[in-house]
RNA sequence: GGAGACGUCGCAUAGUUCGGCCUAGUGCACCACCCUGCUAAGGUGGAGUGCCCUUUACAGGGCACCGUGGGUUCAAAUCCCACCGUCUCCGCCA
């Protein structure tokens, strides 16, 4: 949820945001004309209350005989109160419906416009240049007996695959690697739940744009996540924070759940877009002034991880339309795919600011004693996903591929890995 | 799945019988000050969260919050309903 605060002080920042995300910019004015509604009548039962509360206490300290004359006049009252608590009500209602249609205000410098319209901040290695014909990671996958697309379809339908052998060591590895990066950063591992309630789900911003792309289960109200990004953010709901040690960082491993809604006919081949995955995600709660910092800190522990795994890379800073209700400033980082001859996404960061936090109760407390909303971030340290670039990127001409010395130590110091037919 | 108990201001508890004297009492912990010659005790005061109004600010006033949401009533921590959660026992499964 955005700062209400900074809707009625500052509405042309959040005007030329909604502008930049090619969003509703009358959503702004409508907010507006709401809050001053939703305040006036507030103000208007108030009043209403506080003489009821007191003719309440002139009744109970009343004589008998003069009690039922007072009843039947606090009757009238006790109807007015009513009906003006029902318009309060309701215009509360209106204006958080229509705020909540407003994104969080995008950071200075995040290009404004649609998909095509980021900016590559840098790129990392060349695309590598082969001598033979490379293979795509599904027939890598599959030379290695690694990846089994087939019975994943039979057992599950498509989109549904098997990691087996050499494919189940070389994903679980890949999350020890990452697991142990994110120690090493100073975070908290977390197993999380991967399905969660309708308003933690909601919390984090998931049931607007993305709604159709999450699977729910109606027979016990609960959503199946898309990301552990989903319950870590929900972890500290409703809490008020110690930030005064620093930020507080996890990282959570989870399996992920995606409907995929939008994208038939696309990636339909391997694993690149599947309905679920493993990944192990970072997320950080942090003093809304460090949260740019913390982004940059993110963004390099990505970079740190795909750089010790060989992969060529390009970093590009996310367009304004682009980012979805809760980020401010996303970082994506898209790894080369030689046979598809592009950059594909294998990580992304986003700066939540005091969004999410917001709509999820998660507070500091500031010097003055106050409470003040915290700043959230989450970013990909891993993900079964990566297993493509790989694959791909270190294959050899024999369809064999060489192990990334980082990756030896959870794979008991394999160095390649050899097809099986 | 069956039966039952419980959910109160950081923690622990009182209050729910019988609705109004609860702007929720008490203890511990916490903060400030006072007193005291001793690693402590005592005294006084303060202190929750959200929202609304007035104000440049300091501050002041008001409303709401006793797990959550409804309902009954002039009036609800207290009565009724639903839901969520915790615990105990039984059953079932591993």
């Amino acid at each position: 949820m955005i700062d209400p605060v900074l809707l009625r002080t500052n509405p042309d920042l959040i005007k030329r945001s909604q502008e930049a995300r090619g969003a509703s910019v009358a959503a702004v004015d409508d907010a507006l004309a709401a809050d001053a509604e939703r305040r006036a009548s507030i103000t208007a039962f108030e009043a209403l209350r506080a003489e009821q509360n007191q003719f309440g206490k002139k009744v109970a300290a009343a004589p008998k005989d003069e009690k039922k004359a007072l009843v039947a006049e606090a009757q009238t009252l006790a109807a007015q109160v009513k009906a003006a608590g029902a318009t309060a009500t309701d215009a509360e209602e209106r204006f958080a419906q229509v705020v909540r249609t407003i994104a969080n205000p995008v950071i200075e410098g995040v290009p404004a416009g649609g998909e095509d319209n980021f900016v590559t901040l840098r790129t990392h290695g060349q695309p590598r240049e082969f001598d033979f014909e490379p293979r795509d990671h599904l027939e890598l996958g599959e030379m290695l007996g690694a990846i089994d697309m087939a019975r994943g379809a039979k057992v599950s339908g498509a989109r549904f695959y098997f990691l087996r052998g050499i494919g189940a060591r070389l994903e679980l590895a890949l999350m020890n690697m990452a697991l142990d990066k994110a120690l090493g950063a100073g975070f908290t591992p977390l197993i999380t739940p991967t399905l969660v309630r309708p308003e933690i789900m909601d919390g984090t911003g998931f049931l607007g744009e993305h709604a159709d792309e999450i699977y729910y289960l109606p027979a016990d109200d609960l959503y199946l996540t898309g990301t552990s990004e989903v319950a870590l953010a929900g972890y500290h709901a409703d809490e008020i924070l110690d930030l005064e040690g620093g930020p507080l960082r996890y990282a959570g491993w989870s399996t992920c759940y995606r409907r995929e809604a939008g994208s038939g006919g696309k990636d339909t081949r391997g694993i690149i877009r599947v309905h679920q995955f493993n990944k192990l995600e970072m997320f950080t709660y942090v003093l809304p002034e460090d949260a740019e910092a913390e982004h940059e800190r993110l963004v390099g522990l990505q970079e740190e991880m795909l750089q010790a795994l060989g992969l060529s890379y390009r970093v590009i800073d996310v367009a304004a339309g682009d980012l979805g209700s809760s980020a401010a400033r996303k970082f994506d980082i898209e790894a080369w795919v030689p046979t598809q001859g592009a950059y594909r996404e294998l990580t992304s960061t986003s700066n939540c600011t005091t969004y999410q936090a917001r709509r999820l109760d998660i507070r500091y407390r500031t010097e003055s004693g106050k409470t003040s909303p915290v700043a959230t971030l989450n970013g990909t340290l891993a993900t079964t996903r990566w297993i493509v670039a790989i694959l791909e990127t270190h294959q050899q001409a024999d369809g064999s591929v060489i192990v990334p010395e980082a990756l030896r130590p959870w794979l008991g110091g394999l160095e390649r890995l050899e097809p099986i037919r």
